[in-house]
DNA sequence: ACGCACTCCGTAAACGTTTACGACTGTATG
DNA sequence: CATACAGTCGTAAACGTTTACGGAGTGCGT
């Protein structure tokens, strides 16, 4: 005859129920805030439910309803991104997160093993009836995970335009304005030669970047140079070997734009060995900055971004897209251009013309 | 009269079960490998079952079976890890991945909101039944999520000490062997004055970090000296003010330990403000590598860790305390003191005795 | 002809919820 | 007094699986 232990999680509504003397769909109606429930009955669930720690099960109320109250990010654990290293995903988290706790609903990171078709990973994970709905991220030229989910009908919105499937939800960074503002700037400072850093990869961001820059230079009448574009990887790394492909390069350009801000470490690096001093020598101007931007030294000049507010409309968007949501987030728009903030820095701060 | 529409996934295993004219439970064991159904019914559902994109939802089976086959990875997206900005978890994912993938384990990352509890925010997904083991990270001094874990009898294993619950399963850096390596080899160099930066926060590895430190220093007949010790953000902006702060004491040291590399960027930043030269003026060696050290100027000496190999180790750990795994993984250690290994840079490489 | 072992498969219960439906009060309305 | 209605609550079905159990069929030895 020993006394109940408070100590572990309930077996189920049902034992709070019997501990009530009630029925469980009046302890689920009470809880779940229906309406037809009495005032103080639902007290005294609410009550009991607090002192037996009773939290629903998540697999049985999935079941019922057909759906978890959980969204996906999908994100890519590829040796690039761990590189990247800007935690970009977890600034990004936080606006997602507030605003999804406002219905309830949690987050969920969805790393992709590098070894297994993102594709085939996506698919796994929303037939599994893991998650509600899907933010993809790095999304590619051709993207057959947004054909899948357009088709599926999952609710989804990526980070990231895509060739794919007509007209879906995105929010993507604003490439055009990017490399247009870095243009005119270094142009206005008397560069002409200005090259450009792009991954190798197939992600869609490479194309637009390139596109964007080289529609920029033929605005100002200045020709396209395809040995100014410099392939490498998004890292230190990356930045090192950029800056050593730059110096053979036989005209030397007076001006690089990152599409990375960390690769300034490495290329800073590079050609301080040759002793060309970058913001002097050599007008650097960075992308997608982190905060550290600013303690580099030169500081570098950089496009800043808020990944919180770009979580938040990432989740706005999203929600959009749910029917059961849809009514608290009206007439936003499908699609968002992101805009970047150029954050002036020393790194290109000295005018070219007084060179030569 | 239409064909039948193979776009979508399928309604259940009831329908595939009806498709082939046999019955779920047969479908059921066929899908699982259960030993009695023949093989050419075998061959057949599985034919089907790709055919038609079948893949069992998770909630019907985690409801049937108690269990989800889901691993959670608790990560705090607070403000300082975000300014780490290391993709620290990232890097780990991949090796608890490798493991997992050999039991069909899914790994998830669940990003506790910065402005929810840590110990609530786990207790909700743990209560929710989303995830039948648990990997947590940033432990605390006391840590309530370990008793509640313990308690809970919920397989776990943890990032990091904790001076919370007796004997529970853990891998931690080892800082006495890092503070050891770099204190002695500091004082070979001709160091006596060594200072060392810390997290403000309430984490437990800032106080191991600091014990071991000074443990190191006393091995070798150097007085602990407190104001030596600089507690910033783990970030560049925090290794900015690191470095102010060293300049402002009044007997200066002549060397320095991060407990993040990241930090030197701003540290070195601030340092050539005011003409001192790290590497030159001031020995500085990093811990918790990226490989990004190597492309700073100077290259920063700096113990690095296999991010991979750590997550491995966490995968097995964990799985060897989850009884269905444990047969898998016979005799592995319960507890594991992470070595780190120095990987020598340009930032302290001279000899301070030649100065002065 | 019978029993037995073995292989394969169908039946139905169970997991923990939510919710449509109906039953039971008490009170107001005609 | 009959009826309607609002406020509560209990009952039972349903969600999609897995699995214990038992039954049907076959082959084989006696």
């Amino acid at each position: 005859m020993q006394t109940e232990t408070k100590s572990q999680p309930t077996k189920g509504i049902r034992q709070l129920a019997e501990h009530l003397n009630i029925s469980i769909g009046t302890v689920s109606r009470a809880l779940n805030g229906k309406p037809d429930v009495n005032q103080e009955t639902r007290r005294r669930v609410l009550a009991a439910a607090e002192e037996l720690g009773y939290v629903a099960n998540q697999s049985g109320r999935s079941l019922r309803q057909g759906e978890t109250k959980v969204i996906g990010l999908m994100i890519e654990s590829s040796k690039e991104t761990v590189e990247n290293a800007d935690n970009f995903f977890l600034g990004v988290t936080s606006g997602l997160q507030s605003v999804f706790a406002r219905h309830k609903l949690d987050l969920i990171m969805l790393p992709c093993p590098s070894d297994e078709d993102p594709h085939e990973y996506l698919k796994r994970m929303v037939a599994r009836r893991i998650v509600d709905a899907m933010i993809i991220s790095d999304t590619q030229r051709v993207d057959r995970r947004i054909d899948f989910l357009s088709r599926a009908k999952i609710p989804f919105v990526a980070l990231g335009r895509s060739l794919s499937a007509g007209n879906f939800p995105w929010i993507d960074l604003d490439f055009e304005g990017v490399a247009d503002h870095a243009v005119k700037r270094l142009i206005a400072l008397g560069h002409r030669r200005i090259a450009i850093t792009a991954p190798s990869s197939e992600a869609n961001l490479g194309y637009l970047f390139i596109d964007s820059y080289r529609r920029a230079l033929e605005r100002h009448d200045i020709p396209f140079d395809p040995s100014l574009v410099i392939r490498v990887r998004s890292s230190e790394q990356g930045g090192y070997q950029a800056a050593h492909e730059l110096l053979l390069l036989e005209e030397r350009p007076t001006a690089v734009i990152l599409i990375y801000e960390l690769m300034a470490i490495g290329l800073y690096r590079r050609l301080m060995e040759s002793g060309v001093m970058p913001g002097r020598d050599l007008a650097v101007i960075g992308f997608r900055d982190a905060p550290r931007a600013r303690f580099l030294q030169p500081s570098l000049s950089c496009f800043r971004i808020s990944l919180y507010d770009l979580g938040v409309a990432l989740g706005r968007m999203l929600l959009a897209t749910m029917p059961a949501y849809r009514q608290f987030y009206p007439g936003g728009d499908r699609n968002i251009i992101w805009p970047l903030e150029l954050m002036a820095g020393e790194s290109d701060a000295f005018d070219v013309g007084a060179m030569v």
